[in-house]
DNA sequence: ATGTCTCGATCCTCGAGA
């Protein structure tokens, strides 16, 4: 079973983008992040078109989940993450495809740092790991998946010092990282490959792409069950040269579940 | 720091966010 993550940057302007991806990838569970729509603007016909079944959260101009099953609906379990009802950026949403529980997340950014963002970010970050202990309790397969704006390590940046004191990469955003992981989730890319320079996002400007200057910010959290079957991961960098790419790069893992 | 992109309001351009 492929189960992917893709930060689209706007679901409306990538819509051509994502279907040739999901067409020549083929992924069984796709996580998306950055809709950048509302509820009502989700391309239902052309994503079920595809072969996809959905569950999503939309928002106006900002932010945006979905969870999408190839051949299968998704069964929504929750679109907002516990523990502030103030919150109401679209930045979480929960389902379960088979018997695997699938978290899409788009974990804010936090610049500028410090500041009231980053404040944000890290209460977001420990609603998350709240979540997360909940879910790794069941002793179920569990897939946490996202955009989690957050370089784990140096070795995560082709110019780590250029992130100093970014939100990021501050110690803070990698200590919150890290507390998933003493939770019992493991990094997928790290796990199933790991070599260096597997970037997932090259901004726009300044030629980022062109100079390699990446970070590794996309991540898939996998549950003890969930890891226990893990086969293999791929960071699909060449979706960043086609026409109208995203900022962000999918990566996918291979799990050997159904 | 910035050589870019997306969205939305409103408008034919700009600010905000990333």
């Amino acid at each position: 079973m492929k189960i992917a993550t893709f930060n689209v940057n706007g679901i409306t302007a990538r819509l051509p983008t994502l279907l040739r991806w999901l067409e020549e990838s083929r992924p069984d569970i796709a996580c998306l992040q950055e809709l950048k729509a509302p509820q009502e603007r989700f391309p239902e016909a052309a994503i079920r078109e595809a072969g996809y079944g959905f569950a999503w959260h939309g928002q106006k101009s900002w932010n945006g989940v979905a969870i999408l099953a190839r051949g299968a609906d998704p069964v929504e379990r929750r679109r907002v993450l516990p523990g502030d009802p103030e919150d109401l950026h679209s930045r979480y949403i929960e389902a379960t495809v088979g018997d695997i529980v699938v978290g899409c997340l788009y974990l804010p950014n936090g610049n500028p740092a410090p500041g009231p963002k980053f404040d944000y970010k890290l209460r977001w970050f420990d609603r998350l790991s709240a979540r997360a202990a909940e879910l790794v309790a069941r002793e179920e397969p569990v897939v946490l998946a996202g955009d989690y704006n957050v370089i784990p390590e140096a070795r995560d940046a082709e110019f780590p010092a250029a992130w100093e004191g970014d939100a990021l990469f501050r110690p803070q955003t990698r200590e919150a990282f890290r507390a998933l992981k003493w939770l019992g989730f493991s990094d997928a890319y790290l796990e199933a490959d790991g070599a260096p320079g597997a970037y997932t996002f090259w901004d726009y400007q300044a030629g980022a792409f062109q100079r390699d200057d990446g970070i590794r910010i996309d991540h898939l959290a996998l549950s003890p069950e969930a890891a226990d079957r893990l086969r293999g991961a791929a960071v699909l960098r060449y979706t960043r040269s086609w026409e109208k790419p995203s900022d962000h790069v999918p990566v996918a893992v291979d799990l050997d579940l159904g």
